[in-house]
DNA sequence: ACTTAGCACTTAGGGACACCGAGTGCTAAC
DNA sequence: GTTAGCACTCGGTGTCCCTAAGTGCTAAGT
């Protein structure tokens, strides 16, 4: 009853099952793996991964399953993720070398990696937690009206529209923007608040007004900066998943759509020694998860924003762990110009 | 065979299976609607409206259900649409109010059409094909890498940094865009290009190459705003109504997020009489749409860009249809301050 | 101390069958 | 033009039975 072979049974009984979608048997384990054994000792294996809370017979006549913790053994396994062939590289290459801004990046990454992983693919917005103020632009419009851009080291633009309490002119504006700009050289976007709320004090009083109206919207465009977002593809791989998700896909589409609890998901995964962080099921904090699994990995200079995929807990992991870090290096990549 | 109370039986039946689900059969037409006349007569009735394609029987021995053509028939039947009750008013109002730029704007209604319809809810972005030019701005980054902001009169901004051939001065950029924005005062975005390249011949040569950079940004900005975008909401709606839709509701998905599919269904809507079109399974020219419909009109001040609900043929029309016009006009109204 | 063969046991899934109920179309009377 | 009555259809459900796949256990083999 050796335990590496216990384990290459787990590893097979979660092969065999993640694409027959159907309980695996000892009999059948046999004939498609060469492990030199008879069923019998499968048989035997198999009651004790069962003992051990690993794998699960859904009837009492019938194949076994894995479970989430069988899932999570199997994952934790697995030493070295296959590279992506030539050709899914090749993709990877050529369809993100095509973009252009920020948004087009994310929005072909998403695409692409739902593709790929034939499930529904997530990616967080860059988190600008340390992201500095490059620029800052107010642009009269109307006489009470002006447009406040917010310009990042990060190249994310965020503008917003805004009306003042009184009348000002260009050269008021004029002024007013080295004002700023020279109190927020090289400040992050968390600091901006405190730093602007100074500044306003030495603000001529005519302009005071105003001057308060532009600091607000700056904090509320740094705040969309600072505030996370996500973009996502690959919805539809759920509907034909259905099957692998007892219940209906519904809470899931819904947790996808509010975005809030992905995001918060993402979050909190951890990177483990390889990289690629999965949450199998019942790992995950959310009930309406409970039936998913989550692959994700950072991306960017520090890794703190993470791009990933959302599948039933049936998934073929290795496959998706690989894709997933394979994007997200080109991804990065792709960033760093 | 009275014409009229034919047309009630159609409608009888509409409503009937609309809630229940389930073939509608003779006797229970009479017992849950007081027409005056026996099954029998009914019956009568009911294997007219048969053969004249309106309703059909799934099995032999089993009830009625209305066929595309049915609906539709009843649909146009439909005289006046119920107004939203008060407290419906109200949240619509409440939760348009507080919007603040357009994207919120849509954002929300989106969301409120869907709890309000129960189903997948999308907006058109507005369209832009005679929006005009408001403003133009260049902001210098870099030596040679410039910010190009596009606003134009419906209040949407555009931007995209780009790199100029050759370093320019505040100075340069400053004169370029008074250039520019003399010759495009008061020019629709569709018109844009023409008027830009005319201009460009009277720009003094140092500038050349920078200022024909700047044309082509201004250009794609200008591409963009007319572009049609849309957003969407309320997918989960869509699995909570399987059952309706036979097959899987993945084309629907698929067609949702492959925004071009939808976006060419919308525009292809004309509007009837009442103000809101319907589309029924079969009427929409997309395969992977036969199984639903599409409840949409216009909004905005030239009723241009359609705001809409998508859910299985088998649906509520009058309130999904009331509610998609209350939303249209309130949007139309917030978007005129 | 494992491994294996053999065997008794369990059970989901599927076919055969009968039955019930809802619903229909038709005919003849009103 | 409407109604009552009736024979007929057929999907759905429940019962029974059988089969195939799979298990756990025991006893023998290495």
């Amino acid at each position: 009853m050796s335990e590496p072979r216990r384990l290459e049974v787990l590893r097979a009984i979660v092969e065999d099952y993640v694409h027959s979608r159907e309980p695996v048997g000892s009999k059948a384990l046999v004939e498609r793996h060469h492990l030199g054994v008879s069923s019998a000792t499968i048989r035997n294996d198999m009651a004790v991964l069962e003992e051990e809370g690993l794998i699960v017979a859904p009837h009492t006549s019938a194949g076994r399953i894995p479970t989430d913790k069988g899932y999570r053994l199997f994952v934790d396994q697995l030493s070295d993720l296959r590279p992506l062939s030539a050709a899914e590289r090749r993709a990877i290459q050529t369809l993100l070398e095509g973009a252009e801004d920020i948004d087009d990046i994310l929005d072909r990454t998403v695409r692409l990696l739902s593709q790929l992983t034939n499930q529904v693919a997530v990616v967080q917005y860059p988190h600008l937690g340390n992201a500095k103020v490059r620029h800052i632009e107010f642009v009269l419009l109307a006489p009470a009206q002006v447009l406040v851009v917010l310009i990042s080291t990060t190249g994310r633009v965020e503008q917003r529209v805004i009306t003042v309490p009184a009348p000002v002119t260009e050269q008021d504006l004029h002024e007013l923007r080295q004002h700023f700009l020279q109190a927020l050289a090289g400040t992050t976007l968390t600091r901006i608040t405190s730093h602007l709320t100074d500044t306003l004090a030495t603000v001529p009083a005519h302009l005071r007004g105003t001057a308060a109206a532009l600091v607000r919207a700056l904090e509320q465009l740094a705040g969309i900066n600072r505030e996370d977002r996500m973009v996502m593809a690959g919805t539809a791989n759920l509907a034909r998943a259905t099957g692998d998700f007892p219940l209906t896909i519904g809470p899931i589409l819904e947790a996808l759509e509010e975005q809030v609890v992905m995001l918060r998901l993402l979050s909190e995964m951890e990177q483990d020694a390889r990289g690629v962080s999965v949450r199998i099921g019942s790992e995950n904090p959310y009930g309406s998860l409970s039936e998913a699994s989550v692959v994700a990995t950072g991306y960017g200079p520090d890794a703190s924003a993470m791009v990933g995929i959302l599948g039933p807990t049936r998934m073929d992991y290795p496959n998706t762990m690989a894709a997933v870090r394979a994007v997200a290096r080109y991804l990065s990549r792709v960033l760093n110009n």
